[in-house]
DNA sequence: TCTGGGGTCCTAGGACCC
DNA sequence: TCTGGGGTCCTAGGACCC
């Protein structure tokens, strides 16, 4: 049996957390820049908001409902799933976490089959009581009936945050009342394709031959088919390294139109990618850099600069990376011609740093700069990580990013820890 | 004016090999 | 008239997830 923890809510749940006067007050958190919605409590739902509007457009409806805006603070809410994370992973030792707000508890062998019920609230009890997150459990025999399980374990307040598909009954009442865009591993595209055909409810869909399912939707199709119908196919992946690391973002107002400016951004994403590739220990030989004007204006063509290379040896090393980057900017820049709204470093063909393929005739003398390597990381680590970086990175005071409405970083920097007044 | 960021998996088709 | 058979590898694009 599988347990699923979904947080509801997460983001505007953390925002909660925090200032309890927001209680029962419709929360949204936006996107980077301010952009677009991407989290609402229960009351921003119930006013018809929804994921990924644009904030511009909703402002004044908003501002009626008096509802909470937060921009997104990722600083807090990775340190307030850490600890969720860190809660969950005591009740079970076969903890898989899926995504920043959700974790699938392996529960055979955790708890008798008549007592999944009660282990399920002692395990949200906890996590609520210990984080202020408020969290649901969908228990269930594969991880799809488990999203299933989830689903209305949060619609149905009787379930107090449980909800247990642990028999042949239950499992197809579940199927018969859940709409088949909601399954989980069914998307908009094949949910629509569905529809048309007929398909109302996740029990329509099981009702289909395997032949039909893998060639409408392929293997991956039939795995769903097969998880809702109780055969557990999905593995157990222990989150195994990534195989390609990226870092974009928007940029505020009109977008960067010259180049010392896009290239500090530009520089800024690779060093981001490197410190990304050093946490999981590996190492990178493709490289890309790209850059784009707003899909949304309609008085000047789209523009798309992309550019890859690949390095003779994989590496981690800030300056390597950087200077690769800067190199491939510098190759697909126009002069004064476009704004771009949005660029990013995507790093690719990554492989180990313990296994690292040299070549017979480098230019980079590797001994050099794993020393010198070794000499940054130890000062960042004494001085912060922003005390040293190489002068193309600017002094990170631009950030060319928009957050209005920022929170504090209440768990993780002393200077901005919540403050308790005794009357 | 203003529209997010970061991933994975699968398949078809082309290029290549003998 | 008639134009082989069996592979691998790579990439782009589409689908999905949070």
């Amino acid at each position: 049996m599988y347990g699923l923890i979904d947080c509801n809510n997460f983001f505007a749940s953390c925002e909660r957390v925090f200032d309890p006067s927001l209680c029962g007050r419709p929360v949204v958190v936006l996107s980077n820049n301010d952009g677009c919605i991407i989290a609402r409590s229960n009351e921003a739902k119930a006013l018809g908001l929804k994921m990924g509007m644009p904030y511009f457009q909703v402002r004044d409806l908003l501002e009626r409902n008096r509802v909470a805006v937060f921009s997104s603070n990722y600083t807090l809410y990775g340190d307030m799933s850490r600890r969720v994370m860190q809660l969950l992973s005591e009740f079970t030792p076969d903890l898989h976490i899926y995504s920043i707000d959700e974790a699938f508890l392996t529960l055979d062998g955790v708890c008798s089959a008549e007592g999944y019920a009660e282990y399920g609230h002692q395990v949200v009890r906890t996590v609520s009581r210990g984080t202020g997150i408020p969290v649901t459990m969908g228990i269930a025999p594969t991880k799809t009936l488990a999203k299933v399980a989830g689903y209305f374990g949060k619609r149905y307040a009787g379930y107090r945050g449980v909800c247990l598909i642990d028999t042949e009954e239950k499992r197809i009442r579940a199927l018969h009342q859940l709409p088949v865009d909601e399954v989980w591993g069914i998307g908009r595209r094949h949910a629509a394709r569905l529809k048309e055909l007929g398909l109302r409810t996740a029990w329509d869909f099981t009702g289909k031959s395997e032949a039909w399912v893998q060639r409408l939707m392929t293997v991956t199709g039939v795995r769903t088919w097969k998880e809702l119908q109780g055969y557990s196919c999905i593995e157990d992946d222990d989150a195994p390294q990534k195989r390609t690391i990226c870092t974009s973002r928007s940029f505020a107002g009109a977008g960067i139109s010259e180049r010392p400016l896009l290239e500090e951004a530009v520089a800024n994403f690779a060093a981001t990618c490197c410190r990304k590739l050093r946490e999981q220990h590996t190492c990178c030989r493709g490289v890309t850099v790209f850059a784009w004007t707003s899909r949304f204006r309609t008085d000047c063509e789209p523009h798309f600069l992309q550019e890859q290379a690949q390095l003779p040896v994989a590496t981690n090393d800030d300056a390597e990376i950087i200077s690769c980057c800067m190199n491939l900017l510098r190759r697909g820049w126009t002069e004064g011609r476009y704004a771009y709204k949005k660029a990013g470093v995507l790093v690719w063909d990554i492989a180990s740093d313990e296994a690292v393929q040299t070549v017979l005739f480098d230019s980079v003398d590797r001994k050099r700069q794993t020393i010198l390597a070794k000499t940054v990381e130890q000062i960042r680590q004494k001085n912060g990580a922003h005390v040293l970086r190489l002068a193309v990175q600017g002094d990170s005071s631009r950030t060319f990013i928009n957050r209005e409405h920022l929170s504090h970083q209440f768990t993780t920097n002393l200077a901005e820890v919540i403050r308790v007044k005794a009357r």
